[in-house]
DNA sequence: GTCTTGTGGTACTGACCGGTAACACTACAT
DNA sequence: ATGTAGTGTTACCGGTCAGTACCACAAGAC
């Protein structure tokens, strides 16, 4: 109930200590920074203890690569509910994909994306985490020039690449500017960028 | 002559303490973030000792502050050498900026907006850091949609926003993914953008 | 002269960092 | 009943963190 953290669990859950540290870790790293949550900090907010964590997980980079696969698979699980909704409908799906970043933009206690955020903090090369982030930058960027393609729309790669750097634009300038009409201008500027590549008037 | 920094000063410059400490936690914040480097290396990076640096700045905090100013006033300097270089002509200034971040983009030893990476790093809103960064990025709009405006663009806020989020997502993109060809598509997507709001045809 | 201002050096505080050792305990399987 | 796997607890390690006290030294001002 403190102002630092609302997701303290108290401990006695039915849910295992490694599931409690990594919701826990995930929910504070995104917040406070990775650098900024101390180990301590984070077993004491799942409930359990240092020991524990270093049993599950070897260090705090460690840690750090768990989470971010774990907020990786997160935009996956979002992409494959865009395709159930949507199935088959490719600019349906990037439709509302857009909205769902606008939403992301417009709400305030978002602040961008784990992965990116991520490379910010962790400029060190060999870093665990940095794997991770290329590898899912990877994945999201074909993930999403094949939704362009599906969608029937034209230079699929290139859009996709201008879509995400809209968008990733976005999610950062959120940040440092504030989010006051970002997220309407965020639909009308994608939704702009799509129809400049359809190549039926639409 | 390390890996770890190029930029220690071997102490005797000429050069007064407090503006070795500014350059040197400059560097050093911006390569390796802010949260990863303490006083004690940037006081010895800077040929000096923590007793000097904290004469002239409060505190840590203070310090990044001071390093974020410096970075601003650097930015503005920027704009000015456009106007300078191309005086009147919104349009031309307008492609020298897209042009210097596609440069930077391209190169490896930079590592994005040292004002974003900031609030990537510092979400505490009382942190003094924060004032600078949203009082440069308001700045930096006003700046933006008045160049545009000059150029005699349509819609000056709304290009001014669209490019500012296509450059942002460039600069974020980069940390995360790489840069390959980034910096050539850049220039496309923003000369595309730009020739959108021109109301001649040109 | 001396007084002041800026600087360097050293040593320190107290807190926190990531990580580990050793041991007691519970639950469950056989 | 015994073994085993996972967990909790406490105390600790060496290192680093931001920040400070104290003193010595140099330069310029008067």
């Amino acid at each position: 109930m403190s102002a630092k953290s609302a997701a303290t669990y108290e401990k006695d859950e039915r849910i295992p200590p490694r599931a409690r540290i990594l919701t826990v870790a995930g929910d504070l790293f995104y917040r406070h920074g990775i650098r900024a949550v101390g180990v301590d900090a984070i077993a004491e907010a799942a409930g359990t203890n240092k020991m524990t964590l270093y049993r599950h997980f070897g260090s705090k980079d460690d840690l750090v690569a768990a989470y971010l696969r774990q907020s990786a698979s997160e935009a996956d699980g979002c992409w494959a509910k865009f395709e159930q909704a949507h199935p088959g409908d490719g600019r349906a799906q990037l439709r509302a994909w857009l909205e769902e970043m606008a939403e992301h933009v417009a709400n305030a206690d978002q602040r961008g994306c784990p992965l990116a955020n991520a490379a910010v903090e962790l400029p060190e090369k060999d870093h665990p985490a940095r794997r991770v982030i290329e590898e899912f930058k990877v994945a999201q960027r074909a993930k999403l020039i094949q939704v362009c393609r599906t969608a029937g729309l034209s230079e699929p790669d290139m859009l996709a690449d201008e879509l995400h750097l809209l968008l990733e634009g976005a999610r950062v300038t959120a940040q440092s500017v504030g989010s006051d009409g970002l997220g309407v201008r965020l639909v009308r500027m994608g939704e702009a960028m799509i129809a400049d590549h359809a190549p039926d008037s639409d």
